[in-house]
RNA sequence: GCCCCCAUCGUCUAGAGGCCUAGGACGCCACCCUUUCAAGGUGGAGAUCACCGGUUCGAAUCCGGUUGGGGGUACCA
């Protein structure tokens, strides 16, 4: 039993999509799996889309994911490393052209003349008459004497191999056996353009079997493609890989998922925050499942348990709402230094938006942690959760600042009174028990309820109703700051004074 | 159109003939905890296993058909 290898083979034509970011993970799960080898090759071959800024996006993705290949390009634009280079298509031109000479010279393949145009309107034609479209094989025979004709015209060939009747049958690893009669297939097809650089279903053959690839594991879009590549590895001479069609991520609506319909860059999940061990294991499980009832596993979990019989062959609608929710699973079981580092760039981000004014240290986010760690959806939630903490001044809603059912005046002087309670114990007496006490205790004396006076402190000093624990919030606040927030909210009160009456005839 | 693939709660899935009056998770609802929001805990609603036939003592599970959905059908990948 020979070693595995398999590959992911992205092409640069846009920035890392989801759905091969996922193909790239179960690629990675059963190299791993099965101690085999994980190569990754760029398919550069549409050069007019292809572009080194999309190059470096997927290959930073993926190893933002954590996975890590054992061959091919390790960073954009840079060396490969490995025994079966270059990985990059366009710079193994030299091997296309060397199969395109062995498969005309055996006759499996020929020039072909026609144009664009009259391959266009022949498919129209085709469409009209209600058959299925078909290169018609005008150009298979054609004579030396045609062709010449043809070449003084100054018209450039296209290359199509030959596409010999019959059935093609294959046993795919997750979709078990498949039999697609050659005739479906469209005729004759072409695997080198008129200019000479050779498509997608030609190289893919080429460099699969150069590379030694064993286990072919791609999205089922390619499902129906895959005679064509058999037929093309059987007349270059190569044994056939085994195959593993992977069922589509879906739009909410069943169709593929789309840039249009949904989400799809990478990028942008990373710039919102979720982490890597959240995606990973979101996308690991969309289409396999362990068979247990685990739900959150790490990288190395999947890799030890993973199973291509095990994948389903139905599509799976992406989920945000189940992603989000593993994204905090996996944000809580992160170790504060580390959430530490990854929370940085937000925070940058926050204060190049200008949400923020200053950047806390490494040691006031760390602080924080206790009490932020396990609400945060996602990382960049940060500065909704913590930001009034880094800003000079809170936006004050008066609105909000009246607790339900209390009036101006109550509130106003609430805040008055907290105020001058944490004044007068001082700045020793200033942490979380001492200032539950006092500010429990003053509730009590004045009859009202402890939570609407909190309620009145918490959006003085945040500018919000939604917060952390409110002594903790305090404490970070430090002790200057949250007599200036009490102050001003009060304040902000006084001026309202006028407008009293309709307020409370407003509620 | 033609070819191929697919079909269990809204979603992701478990299930490989009797263990299923179909299990788990997300989401939703309620309650508990509680200074808000989360997190956590408990409970609940939610699937006549697309439909119709067949095989079998017995089918979500096997077979056939129907319907529905998806993918492919480029000198894109």
């Amino acid at each position: 039993m020979s070693a595995i290898r398999v590959r992911i083979a992205p092409s640069p034509t846009g920035p890392l999509h989801i759905g091969t970011a996922r193909t790239a993970l179960f690629n990675a799960l059963y190299a791993r799996h099965t101690g085999g080898t994980f190569v990754l090759r760029l398919e550069d071959t549409d050069v007019a889309r292809s572009s080194i800024a999309y190059e470096k996006d997927i290959l930073d993705g993926l190893h933002w994911l954590g996975l890590r290949w054992d061959e091919g390009p390790d960073v954009a634009g840079g060396a490969d490393v490995g025994p079966f280079g270059p990985y990059r298509q366009m710079q193994r031109l030299e091997r296309y052209r060397e199969a395109t000479e062995r498969l005309l010279a055996e006759d499996r393949a020929y020039p072909c003349y026609c144009t664009t145009d009259e391959l266009e309107a022949e498919r129209a034609r085709q469409k009209a008459a209600g058959v299925p479209p078909r290169y018609s094989g005008r150009c298979a025979n054609l004579t030396a004497a045609e062709r010449a004709a043809f070449e003084a015209e100054g018209r450039r060939p296209a290359i199509r191999f030959r596409i010999e009747p019959g059935v093609v049958a294959f046993d795919d690893l997750v979709r078990g056996h498949v039999e697609i009669d050659a005739s479906a297939l469209g005729g004759d097809l072409v695997i080198v353009r008129a200019d000479g650089t050779p498509l997608y279903h030609f190289t893919v053959v080429v460099d699969d079997a150069a590379m030694g690839i064993t286990d072919v594991i791609r999205g089922e879009d390619h499902l129906s493609n895959t005679p064509k590549h058999i037929l093309l590895f059987r007349a270059l001479g190569h044994a056939e890989p085994r195959f593993a069609h992977l069922p589509l991520i879906l739009n909410p609506d069943r169709t593929k998922m789309s840039k249009r319909k949904s989400q799809t860059a990478m990028s942008d999940y990373i710039a919102q925050g979720f982490v890597r061990e959240a995606l990973v294991n979101y996308l690991a499980l969309l289409g396999w499942s362990t068979g247990t009832e685990e739900e959150v596993l790490s990288l190395d979990e999947l890799s030890a348990r993973f199973d291509l019989a095990a994948v389903n062959r139905a599509g799976a609608i992406f989920d945000p709402e189940r992603l989000a929710w593993l994204n905090g699973q996996w944000i809580r079981r992160l170790a504060p230094d580390d959430l530490v580092d990854r929370l940085r760039p937000f925070f940058e981000a926050d204060l190049v938006a200008g949400r923020i004014d200053r950047l806390p240290s490494d040691e006031e986010v760390a602080a924080l942690l206790p009490f932020v760690q396990e609400r945060l959806p996602v990382l960049g939630a940060i500065g909704d959760l913590v930001g009034f903490l880094f800003v000079d001044r809170v936006e004050l809603d008066p609105a909000l600042l009246v607790p339900k059912r209390w009036d101006v005046a109550t509130t106003r002087q609430a805040l008055v009174a907290a105020r001058d309670l944490i004044a007068a114990n001082g700045e020793v007496s200033f942490d979380h028990g001492a200032l539950e006490m006092a500010l429990r205790g003053l509730a009590e004396q004045r009859g009202w309820k402890a939570g609407d006076v909190f309620m009145a402190i918490r959006v003085a000093i945040t500018g919000k109703t939604a917060t952390p624990p409110i002594f903790e919030s305090m404490v970070a606040l430090g002790y200057a700051r949250t007599l200036d927030r009490l102050e001003r909210a009060g304040a902000a009160l006084d001026a309202l004074d006028g407008a009293f009456g309709r307020q409370e005839s407003a509620r």
